[in-house]
DNA sequence: ATAAGGATGATCT
DNA sequence: GATCATCCTTATA
């Protein structure tokens, strides 16, 4: 029903192909994730919110693996990923894409401009808006009510390649840290970002 | 099919 | 003041 939290107590490069094919369900609402990305948080990540360390923002990501940190970006979106690494580390995997597997019609209700059914969860801001996930869900216990996630009976296979939206340093495929399932439908489209070539 | 630009605000320098 | 772990609309092919 609920998942073994030590799963998650390691880094993201390892827990996050664990988390393709898992179920994460919030009140009613549950979906297959089939996207991801890694963001170390030993330091050698420049792509990770917490490369500088702890901040009112990222303090979710210091906490206990299988939480949720949450996060406001752009001025109107709010991304969600499943922290992991034991509590004092910071790596997390953000929650990039997913095919709705219960409650499609709330998440019909909450897309409102999505035009068919694979767009409800394709990309890390509208995954959270089908889940009714919101900055009041930070930190919050992914085995706790109203969440819940199911890791897979076993590893699935992936692709990898660059984070996308990451500029700079931490962007290209320096970091290949992407994981996707093959031939999905709800594995949102690569977008280099602006400010690399 | 891909490209470009605007929206919009917290966070950090 | 710059920078975003983005989405949506509109434009061009």
């Amino acid at each position: 029903m609920t998942f073994d939290r030590r799963l998650l107590e390691r880094p993201a490069l390892e827990v996050a192909p664990l988390l393709l094919g898992a179920v994460i369900s919030r009140a009613g609402v549950s979906l297959r994730i089939t996207e991801v990305e890694a963001y170390l948080g030993d330091g050698t990540d420049p792509g990770s919110h917490a490369f500088r360390g702890r901040s009112a923002r990222n303090a979710a990501m210091f906490g206990p693996a299988g939480h949720l940190y949450a996060y406001f970006s752009y001025g109107m979106h709010v991304c969600a990923n499943v922290v992991c690494s034991p509590e004092g580390e910071a790596s997390a995997v953000l929650l990039r894409g997913g095919e709705i597997v219960a409650g499609a019609a709330e998440a019909r209700r909450r897309r409102t401009t999505a035009k068919s059914d694979r767009d409800l969860a394709r990309g890390p801001a509208r995954l959270t808006v089908a889940l009714g996930i919101g900055l009041a869900d930070d930190g919050a216990d992914l085995a706790v009510e109203p969440f819940g996630l199911t890791l897979p009976a076993g590893p699935a296979e992936f692709l990898t390649g660059p984070r996308t939206g990451v500029g700079g340093a931490g962007g290209g495929s320096e970091y290949p840290w992407r994981f996707w399932l093959p031939d999905d439908a709800s594995v949102s489209p690569y977008r280099r970002h602006p400010k690399l070539a």
